[in-house]
DNA sequence: TCAGTGACTTCAATTTCGCAAGTAATTAAG
DNA sequence: CTTAATTACTTGCGAAATTGAAGTCACTGA
């Protein structure tokens, strides 16, 4: 009997939580996606401008972990969109409450707008 | 007039809140601390096994950041504790929606102790 | 005097990251 | 028909960050 673990660190939910979107551009993405982008060059065009090279290995990752699919919108050539599961979706209430922090302590931050706060 | 940005990427506040804890290891921290933990071999001693240099660094950050002080709780040897600030208190609202997400989406994952999840 | 403890620090070996440039498929323009 | 543009990536490389192990320092207690 191995004592091998199914988890990287440890069985803490936060851990795990953060073992798949506790990196520097995850839910930069997944709040772009909340927010109405579908595509890849939507994706690459935010004010942070993440490397592409990263956003191509994170939307991997992210179909990989179910949080989004990929859905083609045109075959000439193969154009596809990504679209958040509601495992991606859930993802929310955390970005909302990251952004009130923000709000709160990071002086000069954007206000997000009123939807997206919408129900905090 | 320069341009220069008080920002390291955007005035996001989701992003200003990532660039000071969305790493691999700030939560984790914060966590311990808000669960009773007070001095660095207590830290140190998480299932996850921090490496004890990113240990000192991050506690270092995060009383830049004054998420947490240093208290002097003894004088020989100089022994200090790490306290959350208001600021870094205020960090608990995220590690529950992080918690609640990890328990829901990452089978095997452990529940959080009542009080944790309280008011969620 | 000497092992032990708490709190770090230092260091070498990876691993990950960001930037720039390149590629592939296809459409549009001349 | 040839060339330029567009979208969506991939490749390569140096720089920066992370890890794990070992070392240091200030005491304390036996």
């Amino acid at each position: 009997m191995s004592s091998d673990n199914q988890f990287l660190r440890s069985g803490c939910p936060i851990v795990n939580g953060l073992d798949i979107f506790g990196d520097r551009w995850t839910l930069v993405i997944i709040r772009d996606l909340v927010c109405g982008k579908e595509t890849y060059s939507e994706l690459a065009d935010s004010p942070e401008k993440i490397p592409t090279n990263r956003l191509a290995e994170r939307l991997k990752m992210l179909e990989a972990e179910n949080m989004l699919v990929k859905e083609l919108y045109q075959s000439k050539p193969k154009r596809y969109k990504y679209v958040l599961t509601k495992k991606g979706r859930d993802i929310l209430p955390i970005l909302q409450d990251i952004a009130k922090w923000g709000n709160n302590y990071v002086e000069g931050t954007w206000a997000p707008q009123e939807w997206f706060m919408e129900t905090v």
